[in-house]
DNA sequence: GATGAATGAGGCTTCATTCAT
DNA sequence: CATGAATGAAGCCTCATTCAT
């Protein structure tokens, strides 16, 4: 009792902010019309980050300008590298990670919360196989530096405030949390059970009695 | 009670079986005895064994050679492929993980054997971080097909005395643990400390009292 | 009477269709205009052509590309494989002998027309020893298939023809005919006279009174 | 009359001299004894030119090891380079066709012999579609100058005495004539009817009355 | 000598990146 | 600025040849 089961899930569901969200990507049709260059490079970061969370940083370049409808050019016009692209991707995915950490850091349920925070991560990461390598190479990209270290502080508060309120145990440094997150996308990409793995994750976290 | 604790750590590691073993490679000095053209096949796996499960699927088999001490060709001699090689050394393996396994079931006392069993594998997936991408291509490869599904018999058998002897969930399945094992690597891969992921697996695995 | 022999060669000569054709590649000095993207896949062909009909298959694609000017990459943005780059020339060098033979059926001197059309493939022979190689291996093209099924169609009317007005023996099948073409450049490749060697198969293709 | 045809085929049967030979292999069974070491070169021969004349010359050495039961090594102390072995499989050959031809020179029925000479060589090249290639290197090869050379004195005398006695053009060339057989094989080697082919040579190195 | 494992130059192909239009 | 054709370094693989046993 008091603990949040996968029984009550229209509950949490409520509270969950997709990490990947909508992908409406600004529509090809409108003609190059004149202030769009900004345009561009926001589309050219949707259909990136589209690419690389469904199918894994390997997706070439021609073929991401493609979908882009767009020539290489382009692409190489607004990153000058595949893995400044790629940063660029992981800066925009941190970012919604992000900001549904600062979200659910505004929940005063706390381990619901929490809860929703993970059920959420390992819904996306059942869609997007991708998000495991992404989140893989977060530590490494100084491109998203920033995101990582807010990312770092809210969750070390979120952390703090659980372990505090009882909900998980002491011992789980921010790192250990992330990479428990990293670990919950590549089980899932494997073929294992996404509600399973989280709650198994999430139940491990537990305080031990 | 039945509980094991990361307390007693030296009681448990008396009973681990290292999944990746010993890396003595055969010395590169030793002239190229006859008889051991057997062994410059066990040497190329053992150096790939060590490229793969250290750095990842892509390291070159030049580069492998080059570690072998020997000319891409010999490689090419023994291995039609880079795949089968690579095939090969998940094979071999993969042989390792079930004879981990294997013995795990021989020991009587099913939780600490289960709990060996994991923080073995954490710890190894601890200084092999390519072990995590060997294993997420396990599934899809039929190079080891037969080892895959001795895991799978094994660990079916393991798991149903674990959750009758009442030390984890019954829900979890197989591929569930496989998936969990190939996320604990993740873990660890990313920079989070590997007991104490293990510790989170392992207690999210227990049943829900 | 009736007989054409190598006496009025000048009088044939201006019958004759040049299955090579003309090989003004496009000179590399132009700058590469824009417009010329097609150009220069046409270029490819025509390098490729010349390279393949005058040394054989084993050119390889470097040089290939060298000699267009260009890198190899271009050469597999234009064809992926290297067969597809052989199969295409076949194709086009297909193409110019069913050109041949089409408009030597529009002549209405049979005879004089199909002395034309292998005395101008011996000559051609003569100075392409690669074409040899060339048709040897259309049987095989899937990729010329068309060209190929429409030679055959052609050469039956014009051998069905030939035969009705006593000209050729009756027994000469397409593949009979192909196949005394594809042996006479394999003559000449060898050293022997072009226009002798014609005149064997010619001569010997008349029927035995 | 005088002129002999396809129909009595069994008349000129005795006089053939197949070309090809047979193909006894030396048994593998006999346990290297001693003096043997000249029959390994032998059969290292008799081997390669069985694959040489049936598959052509890109069979690779260590299959022809395989099929000699020998090791790559063994090839390589016999015969310093591939070209070398294939240059005494071509002296070998071209002994066989010089062989023929002399017994053909002996036939005091020129025509018939002659005819006989093309019509085998028709039929073997059916046979070994390596043939072709085979004797298209004939020319360049100096390791056969010796049996080339016979080859040319002996039907430089054939074909003067077949045109003296007035069954063959005057203007062909043991050049030619070699082009023309080395035609005739690649004429089969893509299908055609070997008999219909031989006889449109035969019938066209007839001299124009 | 015989053996066959080892060698490595050379060929084909890919794909991130550059650059002429 | 956008485009997409061109580039070429780098990776995989083959096979004639060498060499240790």
């Amino acid at each position: 009792m008091g603990t949040t089961t996968l029984e009550n899930m229209s509950t949490e569901q409520r509270k969950r902010q997709d990490v990947v969200g909508n992908s409406q990507l600004p529509s090809v049709d409108e003609k190059p019309l004149r202030a769009d260059a900004r345009r561009n490079r926001e589309r050219i970061i949707a259909v990136a980050r589209a690419a690389f969370i469904d199918e894994g940083a390997d997706v070439q370049m021609e073929e991401i300008a493609k979908r882009a409808g767009l020539g290489v050019g382009t692409l190489y016009r607004n990153f000058p590298t595949k893995d400044a692209l790629f940063g660029e991707v992981m800066r925009d995915q941190m970012a919604r990670i992000v900001d549904a950490l600062a979200l659910a850091l505004e929940d005063e349920n706390t381990d619901l919360a929490f809860r929703a925070l993970v059920l959420t991560w390992a819904e996306d990461a059942a869609k997007h196989i991708g998000l495991r390598e992404m989140v893989a190479e977060f530590p490494d990209a100084t491109a998203c530096a920033g995101q990582s270290a807010r990312y770092n502080e809210l969750m070390e508060v979120f952390l703090e405030r659980a372990h505090r309120e009882g909900h998980i145990r002491s011992d789980i440094t921010v790192v250990d949390f992330r990479g428990l997150m990293c670990g919950l996308a590549a089980s899932i990409a494997i073929g294992a059970d996404w509600k399973r793995c989280a709650e198994v994750i999430l139940s491990g976290l537990k305080p031990i009695e």
